[in-house]
DNA sequence: ATTACTAGTAGTCGAGTAT
DNA sequence: TATACTCGACTACTAGTAA
């Protein structure tokens, strides 16, 4: 967990759009910004970049700043924490994207065991052996990543005998209008924030007629939430 | 300013949807969900009264806390901050409101010699002696708020004769997407917020064919900002 | 000019405890 | 059980200053 004080930190520091750009200033106008000294300035600087959410460039003239895709993250995390209470909660959150062929992993991720058992007891259906591989633009990667802050349906990873499986994040949703399923996030290393994988009891590409590149709509309610 | 520390644990209330309801809870258990003690958190909920954020009754079974108007604001002010940051910066930001007659204050303002002199200097024009006064619905009260965070063109105040004058904090807007004007959003103790006020070098009613009730575009563009 | 170390201090925290 | 006070411990601050 983040110190508040370093927050506030950073969070200056984006007023000052170190976001986008490499920020010149000194560690004085940083603290009159602040309302406090040049000395805790600086060591906030080092702090924050200690915990990478910075970085920093030091020399006599000055410090250069840029603030991290980790530091980012985290105001990214209280923004759409804020937002839920600005703007209200809304009842249902709606991707599209369009369907495209992954590695056909889904398949193998859901026929194991311990996962299709998990899936049963806690959402309600045997999910077929595939997920759907959805691609989503830019403004549909913000809706999922809304979606990620609502409290997920969580199904347990476990060890295999050859490999270990990670937990998978659920969120129960409807596809197209017409078919029951949930949504699965997949904690991978490398992670692909634009990519949505659904999961159903049934064969969704035939039963709702899809194809390569068709658009698919999921509509997930966040009303069970809370 | 308030403390980061306070600012952190209203964020927690606001999780906890304090904001929307009287939340009855512990401190020992708001101390748990802010990693820290329920000394700490009974203090900071003290404090963030004094400093009249929330309400809170306090009862030998627990706390009842609520999140004050003031309380929301605060968090509004940092989520704006926040979207800026996250969404990015849009090139403009356009407002619709519904043409209404107001007191005709807005024309004793506008004819004020002082007011006049910094509108010639400031904004490059002669306002006409009156203001265009647009209702706002909710979403587009919402818009205006995200306006005010950016820095405005700042018309002093002064004292009159009779009375003092508050200053007046404008944004280069074009109106209907055919005159050129200003929002001019004039500080006033009874302060309604889902009204917007337009000057221009001319008298818009008759320029733009307008009626009570018309709706009136206003597009600020945010550009001539940093 | 700068940054950032050291040292002394102000402020914040939490254990104990009264109510 | 609660909240919230006191007070010792510790953390985080700023002044002074070296580099």
């Amino acid at each position: 967990m983040v110190k508040p004080v370093l927050w506030h930190t950073l969070y200056k520091l984006s007023e000052f759009e170190a976001h986008k750009r490499v920020l010149r200033l000194s560690t004085v106008r940083l603290g009159q910004a602040m309302g406090t000294s040049q000395q805790t300035a600086s060591r906030h600087l080092s702090e924050l970049e200690k915990m990478g959410f910075i970085r920093k460039e030091t020399s006599f003239k000055g410090v250069e700043v840029k603030i991290t895709k980790r530091g980012l993250e985290e105001l990214r995390r209280v923004y759409l924490g804020l937002k839920k209470v600005v703007e209200g909660t809304p009842n249902e959150i709606i991707l599209r994207g369009k369907l495209f062929t992954g590695f056909r992993e889904g398949g193998y991720y859901m026929s194991q065991r311990e996962y299709l058992l998990q899936f049963r007891r806690k959402l309600g259906f045997d999910p077929y052996p595939g997920t759907l591989n959805l691609r989503l633009t830019s403004s549909e990667v913000r809706k999922k990543r809304e979606l990620e802050t609502y409290p997920p349906i969580i199904i347990e990873g476990f060890k295999g005998r050859r490999r270990s499986f990670g937990e998978v994040r659920c969120y129960p949703a409807t596809i197209n209008d017409e078919v029951e399923g949930a949504v699965a996030i997949i904690k991978r290393t490398h992670y692909d924030d634009s990519i949505l994988e659904v999961v159903s009891p049934v064969y969704l590409r035939r039963r709702l007629n899809l194809k390569e590149g068709s658009e698919v709509k999921v509509k997930v309610p966040t009303s069970r939430i809370l």
